[in-house]
DNA sequence: CCCGTAACGGTTGAC
DNA sequence: GAGTCAACCGTTACG
């Protein structure tokens, strides 16, 4: 009974994988259709191709990766429906997720007010980082002959640091071993016994020895390598330039250990995490500030988010919706009526081609299917009259991850939109996150017109997350989105199996 | 039966 | 680039 419209039309994939030239398109046909498009939004023949990689099921039928988050969307469902009133045992069953997992999102809901897993991998954040080092410096140059142990007190003592991130002692004495110790050079204007250094030292320093064989040395160059010049094939990139702009709008300048060789730093778009507080003649912009807590919320306000989940939200735009990023896109998909691949053959969408967001969009009731949790906790779609797009945005599945616009571009995952509309201009980058949520769900849209962000639809996931979770409340969804993807309502219904589905589908087809 | 939690095997990313 | 390590993940089993 369901059937994507797509399913007449080749597939395209953007696949990572090399041999496939970042391109693979896929025409659907008997042996592959079952993988490609979701039977009841169940992806059948898909565990037992994938399942050597990734995709397992648990005692409850659903399907988990191992090591790997839930999706967002299953994490937003289980505290929603705790917060409706359900019991822990009951979303466990509902949603096919262990009452261990339920238990543990909850209760990190409870004590975070953040539903997104925490940061995985990773090594501990440095405690030295360059404002603790600064002010050992500084302690040091005050008082030379300060002990580590009391350059450590100190630090708690004026808050550079609290018990938890403070440097051991044998950490500030590697510190002021390795690093400090040149400030006191005679020669260093940081020295408050500054000597002025000789025409031999500038010369030592013109002559490109480089050679500095202790920190002592006499070349200015061995003097202020570590915080004012990068010796010569350093790995560290060298500290940004002040930018151009005027002095009243201005960022200011970022500590160089930010920085590093990540192509959207090369293009001069700023990490999500990256904390760039920006000042327009002293006022600090509310909401540049782009950092990302390990497990904050990142409030983003909008008049049109509920009070109850305003302070709970995050910022969706960067977390992939299951967590792992699909290997494979689909960007056959229509857009707002028209086909993506007719929009960019490229399989990018830019906000200069998404065709227009007229808010005189005439109200229309979709026939798009979204699928809903049946009694017998099978997965069923039906297809449900959605009221008119708030704004002129068609939305996507309700479930699937683009209902919180998470779409990954050169700076990851980010958010989505179409860019109609007046555009907010911020700095530095002129990107605009905004945070809108519906009744049961939250858009993130970020634009950067400066950078002409792409976007990659991810439709792989379009197409299997409607299988992994489906509202109960179709009505619910929020409408809001620039990319709407259809599901048609052609597909046999066809009761699913436990084993018959996981988050290969598409991918497992593509990368093959 | 429900719920909290430790153990387990797995993934991830910084070093 | 591979290895190590410590964080995280969800599932499972136990109390």
């Amino acid at each position: 009974m369901m059937q994507s419209p797509t399913q007449n039309q080749p597939v395209t994939f953007s696949s990572p994988h090399p041999g496939a030239g970042g391109i693979v398109s896929i025409m659907p046909n008997s042996t592959n259709s079952a993988q490609m498009f979701p039977q009841n939004g169940i992806y059948t023949n898909v565990v037992r191709s994938t399942e050597q990689t990734f995709g397992e099921v648990n005692q409850l039928g659903g399907i988990f990766v191992n090591g790997r988050p839930l999706p967002n969307t299953i994490r937003l469902r289980i505290v929603e429906l705790a917060q409706l009133g359900i019991r822990p045992c009951d979303i466990s069953r509902q949603l096919r997720v262990s009452h261990g997992c339920v238990s543990k999102i909850l209760a990190r809901y409870n004590e975070t007010g953040s539903i997104l897993p925490g940061a995985i991998g990773g090594s501990k954040p440095r405690v030295t980082t360059p404002s603790v080092v600064n002010a050992i410096k500084d302690y040091k140059i005050r008082d030379p002959g300060i002990f580590a142990w009391e350059i450590r007190d100190r630090l708690l003592s004026d808050c550079i640091c609290d018990k938890y991130n403070v440097p051991s002692v044998s950490s500030i004495s590697r510190i002021l071993r390795n690093k400090i110790g040149n400030v006191l050079h005679p020669h260093n204007p940081l020295n408050p016994n500054y000597v002025p250094a000789t025409q031999e030292c500038m010369k030592e320093m013109s002559s490109g020895s480089g050679a500095h064989p202790h920190p002592y040395c006499t070349s200015p160059a061995a003097m202020y390598t570590p915080y004012m010049m990068q010796p010569a094939g350093s790995k560290q990139p060298p500290m940004p330039t002040v930018p151009t702009a005027p002095g009243c709008f201005r960022a200011p300048a970022i500590p160089y250990p930010l920085y590093s060789h990540s192509m959207s730093e090369i293009l001069g778009i700023p990490r999500f995490d990256q904390q760039i507080p920006v000042t327009i003649c002293g006022a600090t912009i509310p909401g540049t500030n782009n950092h990302y807590p390990p497990h904050g919320t990142m409030v983003i306000p909008n008049e049109n988010m509920p009070s109850a989940m305003s302070t709970k939200m995050e910022d969706w735009s960067r977390v992939p919706a299951y967590g792992v990023t699909p290997p494979a896109q689909v960007t056959s998909v229509n857009v707002n009526g028209s086909s993506l691949s007719e929009i960019d053959k490229n399989s990018n969408v830019t906000h200069e081609n998404i065709p227009p967001n007229t808010h005189s969009v005439p109200p229309q009731t979709h026939s798009t299917n979204y699928a809903s949790i049946s009694e017998n906790n099978y997965l069923t779609t039906s297809p449900v009259s959605v009221p008119p797009p708030v704004s002129g945005y068609q939305n996507s599945h309700p479930y699937m991850s683009h209902q919180y616009g998470a779409s990954q571009g050169i700076n990851g995952w980010h958010s989505v939109h179409s860019g109609h509309g007046p555009q907010r201009a911020i700095s530095p980058h002129n990107m605009m996150s905004q945070m809108t949520q519906g009744p049961t769900g939250t858009i993130i849209q970020i634009s950067d017109h400066n950078k002409q962000l792409t976007i990659k639809v991810r439709m792989a996931l379009a197409l299997w997350l409607p299988s992994m979770f489906i509202p109960s409340n179709s009505n619910s969804i929020s409408r809001r989105h620039p990319v709407r993807l259809k599901f048609d309502n052609n597909a046999p219904n066809k009761k699913p199996s436990n084993h018959s589905h996981t988050t290969g589908s598409a991918i497992g087809t593509a990368t093959a």
